[in-house]
RNA sequence: GCCCAAAUAGCUCAGUGGCAGAGCGCGUCCUUGGUAAGGACGAGGUCGCCGGUUCAAUCCCGGCUUUGGGCUCCA
């Protein structure tokens, strides 16, 4: 009985019974079959051997097809497992997904593998390649799989299959001399894998579980052609020259101490930054009716039991006991912000109330996780609350999506995600308290003109959230922004308002904040632009260089002049030769050098050099502080 | 917290069981120059900290500290 299929130009091709999608590919054109790694079958990737079934709608995958290149990452997955069971033949494998990127597999092994074993296993992965092993799919019942794993010593294994759920249709992929517990699909040989790299090693606990077993993980990444490899490499390597915590030495901003891990210390240039976005925020607040607060570093634990934290959040948090009283020091902003609001009788008309406050925070994260700026033990959150009233909720959302949406494109972030996370199993308030404040999320967003995604069950307790994350000039998403919805805390410090007819009203109270962490905005904006920051950040928005030491008095004249302006200006008066000066001036990024000889100082102008375009040739002194002043008014990018 | 790795001049890094090294940077001098590195000389170090082995430790061993790569994107 022969077959029939259905091909994506809608064309039906007939097939013996038993056919594969090799025999459809090969039938299209041997050059299709060679290009060939999968086919996609009513709409699932299948192996390229897979038989065909009449009626079906197939497509033969080819490196065109971006499902491709995970079936390539895969079966290099394999390839490396094969490889390291060749070269290491004790060494039992765990789990070998694909991933962002790439690919990892993961191994239990008597020692960890060093970077000259890295270098082996990859050469043998090359070997592999070459010999061109045919890759074959079985399919297999339960208990015949955990025989064969348990014969081939493979503990890991065995433990996957018996728990997966039943009804699964189990199967194995052999190459070889190597056997592997895999849902598929693979390419259909070895020398389809061409393109391919191993990175690093680092350990990863047995299913993420601290208690189980460490293995030793390699990652690897893998590409259609040389070509895209390399290209990638050159991202991995363009990554690591834009690296926050090389730049911020560099570029003089910050530093690290062992007196306090994982706690920057702003040096003068990286403070001017961090000011610099502390007054933008500052500017936006006075447009967008917030006010800002003051409070305390360290507080009564009453307060923390008060708030939930004491309870949720004594993990994170550093203790301190002073006249027989225990004090913490805030972890977050909040609870001190409803002891405000609490001090007076508020009405109606008195919300929304906007709280900002720009205190210190002091989180303690265990010391694996830090990392840079990124991840630290005590930062600054552009943190706000707001009082308001339930239907308020949905105009305050609306106005504050146009915020920050806006701080967003100064800094020029483009594309922007958003993720609306919906209630957990485990929450506090009714069902219509969630439908209102889910229903007014939504809305917001929509009327905003928003895409976004839901991660349905992930809010907090205390009510649903939206996640704004940006993508940097490399693509990379950073979480950034969170708006949350909060209506235990309100009641739990007994907020009121009065409402229009006399009677009591809890305030509904949102969390929000838009760069999140200063410090780790700043690491996210260094690597953004690379450390050359737009002028209005700059920590050096002009350097004055003097071509002879004949005109190092107009130098200083233009310097005062820039201070005066509140341009922040360096004078370089180093002998050196004026190339030498530009040289490390570029080195700094710094957006303006003012080159000055005796031309200048004749005619009291100074020549531009702008770090990107070069020469800009004479101007006239008050021109360039004109035009300078306005770059970094309207805040350019 | 756990695993692996690193820690040597301000920075980047080399090196050795027996006097501590380079390049850049820094200082002084010569040079006074026109849009990405002029030249000479010089200063600069408890080789992360504590202990052990040794005649002798920056080097070998152990502990600690910090930093870095990671610690489910589930066959």
């Amino acid at each position: 009985m022969p077959i029939s299929v259905r091909l994506p130009d809608d064309s039906v091709r007939e097939m013996p019974d038993g056919a594969t999608g090799t025999d459809l590919a090969r039938g299209i054109s041997p050059r299709l079959l060679d290009a060939a790694f999968a086919i996609r079958v009513d709409g699932a990737v299948q192996d390229l051997n897979s038989p065909l079934k009449d009626g079906s709608k197939v497509a033969v995958i080819t490196s065109k097809d971006p499902e491709s290149l995970d079936v390539v990452r895969h079966s290099t997955a394999h390839l490396l497992a094969q490889a390291v069971q060749r070269l290491f033949p004790k060494v039992k494998v765990g789990i070998g997904p694909v991933i962002e990127d790439g690919f990892y597999y993961d191994f239990l092994v008597e020692k960890f593998f060093t970077p000259e074993d890295l270098e082996a296993i990859e050469a043998e992965m090359r070997r592999i390649s070459e010999e061109n092993v045919p890759v074959v799919r079985e399919e297999l019942e339960r208990e015949d799989a955990i025989q064969r794993f348990g014969a081939m010593g493979e503990p890991f294994k065995v433990e996957l299959v018996s728990e997966l759920p039943a009804g699964v249709t189990i199967s194995g992929y052999r190459q070889g001399d190597f056997y592997d517990l895999c849902r598929g699909p693979h390419v259909p040989s070895t020398g389809k894998l061409k393109a391919f790299k191993l990175l690093h090693t680092a350990a990863a606990y047995w299913r993420g579980d601290e208690k189980k077993a460490q293995l030793c993980r390699v990652y690897g990444t893998a590409f259609h052609t040389q070509k895209e490899l390399d290209e990638h490499l050159r991202r991995l390597e363009e990554a690591k020259a834009r690296d926050h915590r090389k730049l911020g030495r560099e570029l003089g901003l910050f530093s690290f101490h062992p007196e306090a891990p994982a706690s920057p210390f702003f040096h003068p240039k990286g403070t001017v930054i961090y000011n610099e976005l502390v007054n933008y925020m500052r500017q936006n607040y006075l447009r967008e009716g917030y006010s800002e607060v003051i409070t305390p570093q360290a507080l009564d634990v009453s307060m923390w039991k008060t708030s939930g934290h004491y309870d949720k959040y004594q993990e994170n948090m550093y203790f301190t006991e002073v006249e027989e009283k225990e004090y913490a020091l805030k972890p977050m902003n909040c609870p001190t912000h409803c002891l405000i609001y609490g001090t007076g009788k508020h009405s109606y008309r008195d919300l929304p109330i906007r709280y900002a406050d720009f205190g210190r925070l002091h989180r303690y994260e265990r010391s694996g996780v830090t990392q840079g700026l990124t991840r630290v033990r005590t930062f600054c959150q552009d943190d706000a609350h707001i009082y308001c009233a339930p239907e308020q909720m949905k105009v305050e959302m609306a106005s504050f999506f146009a915020f920050i949406m806006d701080v967003y494109h100064t800094f020029g972030f483009e594309e922007i995600r958003i993720q609306l996370s919906t209630r957990p199993e485990k929450r506090l308030g009714t069902d219509e308290m969630w439908d209102l404040a889910e229903g007014s999320l939504a809305d917001a967003l929509k009327e905003a003109g928003l895409a976004y995604t839901i991660n349905p069950g992930d809010g907090a307790f205390y009510g649903p959230k939206i996640d704004f994350s940006v993508l940097d000039a490399l693509k990379r998403p950073w979480q950034l922004g969170t708006l949350q919805v909060d209506y235990s805390m309100p009641s739990r410090f007994g907020l009121t308002y009065v409402k229009p007819d006399g009677s009591e009203g809890t305030p509904v109270m949102l969390h929000r904040a838009i760069l999140g962490s200063l410090e780790r905005f700043m690491g996210i904006l260094i690597e953004h632009c690379a450390g050359a920051f737009p002028v209005w950040l700059a920590p050096v928005q002009a350097a004055i260089l003097p071509i002879t030491d004949r005109v190092h008095d107009y130098a200083k004249q233009i310097q005062s002049k820039a201070m005066e302006l509140g341009i922040r200006v360096e004078l370089d008066l180093r002998n050196e030769k004026v190339n030498a000066k530009i040289r490390d001036a570029q080195l700094l990024k710094i957006p303006y050098m003012l080159v000055l000889g005796d031309r200048e100082a004749a005619s009291g102008q100074v020549s531009v050099r702008h770090r990107y375009q070069g020469d800009l040739g004479a101007q006239g002194l008050d021109d360039f502080f004109a035009k300078i002043k306005e770059e970094i008014r309207v805040r350019a990018r």
